[in-house]
DNA sequence: TATTTTTATCACCGATTGGTGATATATTGT
DNA sequence: ACAATATATCACCAATCGGTGATAAAAATA
């Protein structure tokens, strides 16, 4: 019997290591990137922060490895979704855009990635953005591009300006409890304007 | 002859007092707030922390009045421009979005105190949003809100997702090199593409 | 010239920062 | 049972942080 039950040691390094890896998000969520000191995140992880070097080698390759460790872009991957799109992508642009709206908003630990990334240009961020890229570049080269032909470019112009408006709006609510443009994006009709507006920019683009 | 001649002391409180702000706003350019360390703003003044202290209080005050010295709103001022603008303020809009758009990648000290106010709640920087808000409003309540009547908040809404999306590029245009929906916002294709964007927006909205 | 006030510097403080060598303890292998 | 290794803790380091009392020196005032 005893023989069969499961052996899980109170020394265990996986265990440890993911406890950094959460101390990490923890701090992310509620200090921001200013907080990840080593001395708080080991006392955040309950651990010495000795371990914190022997398994991560340094507090950056630690900050390195939760950012891998996250797949914040699964949210709003583009799918082939089986039945041929013949608006030229006019529907999944606006849900996409709608539900990064939603997302980021309520991801506090990706609003302060993406303010992360406005402020250093750290390796593990930079491939954050080119998986954007790829990601976004699915939608535009396989749907968009082909539907506006000549007009290609202005149609990532746009939404590179409504993707931008959507991040800075969400990170902006949250930090401040002040309106923008006499919006006040706390509340679900301050929010749902904004979700008409992208819906009619969309529409007016697709004419 | 010699009566006459300006007296200029060694010692000067105004001249050191500004030694200080300079410093603040040499370092913001550099380093970003998260270079403002009491010992390094001392340093760049070329003067003792000590002073800081006796003419400032602290550190937080030096940067408050910093702040408040800046009027960074001065270029989106919206003028009575005398003649009676009968489009609704179109032509208004599409200027100062493509302004705006200009003035903020040009201005680093204003990318960082935009920054600033998505990762702080600190009340000087709430006194900027204000001015924005009131400089923002006199757009609306006095032009825009009349011509739209009942889509006048879904007019402000358009506004403020340009609005944010332009201070979102241009911030990371500056600290990456990475292309953004396809588009590389550092060079001058890029940048026009974003701004016919913007007045392509415009026009569909007046429509 | 002598005195007072303003301007500026210096030396130092305790707290916190990132980082490491020595050591203890648990687990595994022989 | 014993040795070897992996896991975890502790005490300590130099550097830097924000902040201050004592003091020097220049300028203003008498």
């Amino acid at each position: 019997m005893k023989q069969e039950e499961e052996i899980k040691p109170l020394r265990d390094k996986e265990k440890s290591k993911q406890k950094f890896l959460d101390a990490v998000e923890k701090i992310l969520q509620t200090k921001g990137f200013s907080g990840l000191k080593v001395n708080d995140i080991a006392r955040t992880a309950g651990l010495d922060k000795k371990l914190m070097y022997t398994y991560f080698g340094s507090r950056d390759q630690l900050i390195d490895e939760y950012i891998r460790s996250q797949d914040f872009w699964s949210n709003v991957k583009v799918e082939p979704t089986g039945p041929v799109i013949d608006d030229g992508g006019k529907a999944l642009s606006k849900m996409m855009l709608i539900s990064q709206f939603d997302y980021v908003f309520k991801n506090k630990e990706f609003q302060k990635i993406l303010l992360w990334g406005l402020l250093e240009n750290r390796k593990s961020l930079k491939k954050l953005a080119d998986d954007r890229e790829e990601n976004g570049a699915m939608l535009f080269e396989s749907i968009t591009d082909p539907y506006f032909k000549e007009n290609a470019k202005r149609y990532r112009a746009i939404i590179a300006l409504l993707i931008s408006g959507i991040y800075y709006l969400d990170i902006y609510a949250t930090t401040n409890d002040c309106t923008f443009c006499g919006l006040d994006l706390k509340t679900t009709e301050g929010r749902s304007e904004i979700e008409e507006a992208l819906r009619f920019l969309i529409d007016k683009t697709y004419e």
